[in-house]
DNA sequence: GGAGTTCTTGACCGTGCGGTCCACCATAAG
DNA sequence: CTTATGGTGGACCGCACGGTCAAGAACTCC
């Protein structure tokens, strides 16, 4: 039952109001870049609201009004996260003139960082995945999900290096899978203290072996 | 400058004092393991001093007597983890006859429990070091020192392997690092919901590529 | 049994948490 | 200008947290 309504309806997202008031003072994207680091940083548990106005610049009000409440803002933040890193991935599969070569970038990647600052960091997702997986379903269907598309990104760019002559007789996908663990490998010794220069050899050792180079046969 | 002493200085760890009094009405050990399980399941942060009364049966003043405060008690519950695994590590390697068998299980560990419910778990150390590896360099550097350990650990059983006519020309600490980075790979897939059998496939993919048999050739 | 010591229990404490609310402000429309 | 509307900031709330403490129970030694 409907009574006369006056008010916009506002269920539906991005929607604007009739008329205009007090435009935001902030940008979106701004604001989940800050709270994204600071997540990062110190972990979901380890971030208080006091943190996240700190970094944001926001007061409580409007972190709430804008986004709901912690755990809504964590999952836009984690879902951004996401985005954008598929659209590196995305790139950087793309762009390399030879598919191995970008597929070898996948493993050594987690190292570029010279001064380590960010190899220390590791990846937001996979801290994410680890601390709440196992309490909060729904961080752990998205790890699943972002998983399997990173796998299928990473097997298409593996079907690119065989039609370039490469990875003869490989299974696209399994070989996808054993270099998306083996990347997750690396990045976590990289979070255990583990200093660059053995990263850097490890990641180029697996390399080696699971992307072997036959161009020279 | 000291006063006469007419108390036993108990900082001497595990000292007795010289009267016997009320003995304790638990088993330290099987208290460290209901906690780590509960820090495993839950994570440091969101696990509370409800939550270790809870599962070790003991009260709080018992708690803090025995273990000092809820960092403290992490740290032995962790200490007390990666030495147990460490013992389990060292038994693996050892009992398999051919040494590359036992470099293999080391991958198709983490899968090896067929309700899946262990895989999701993860690692204790792997979780804890994703969650307090930033903010608390203790755990940090035992992580660091146990990683140490493990990797000195496997490479002792590559040279036995070597020493039994495989894998020959690797290096053993460089192979090593691979394996330990692959298996941490494999058991943070399993982490993010990946099903038991595309994990297995994967470990025997990359035990297949890290870890070739060349006996028959 | 009494004395001395340790362990246990649970009430208690201060703090900082996540979350709510409301008075005030900035803007757009009339 | 006035008015309506949504944004802002901070006061405020209840709660659960980690941690303390004191009194009593359990035990050994004399």
């Amino acid at each position: 039952m409907r009574s006369t309504i006056s008010m916009v309806d506002r269920t539906v997202k991005n929607s604007y109001p009739v008329r205009m008031a007090r435009p935001r003072s902030f940008d979106e994207k701004q604001v989940l870049n800050a709270v994204r680091d600071q997540f990062w940083d110190a972990g979901y548990a380890a971030t208080s609201l006091e943190d996240l106005m700190r970094v944001s610049g926001l007061g409580k009000g409007s972190l709430y009004a804008a986004f709901g409440d912690k755990r809504q803002l964590f999952l836009r933040a984690l879902r951004s996260y996401t985005d954008d890193s598929h659209g590196h991935l995305r790139k950087a599969l793309a762009e390399a003139p030879r598919a191995l070569d970008a597929l070898r970038m996948l493993l050594e990647a987690p190292v570029d960082d010279p001064t380590g600052a960010g190899t220390r960091r590791g990846c937001l997702l996979a801290n994410s995945t680890c601390e709440l997986g196992n309490a909060d379903p729904e961080v752990l269907a998205h790890a699943h999900r972002t998983y399997e598309t990173s796998t299928a990104l990473i097997a298409d760019c593996v079907a690119r290096a065989q039609g370039e002559g490469d990875l003869a007789g490989a299974d696209p996908i399994a070989l996808a899978r054993a270099l998306l663990a083996a990347q997750q490998g690396i990045l976590f010794m990289g979070r255990t203290g583990l200093d660059t220069a053995t990263l850097t050899a490890t990641a180029r050792s697996l390399a080696a072996q699971l992307l072997p180079d036959h161009s020279g046969d």
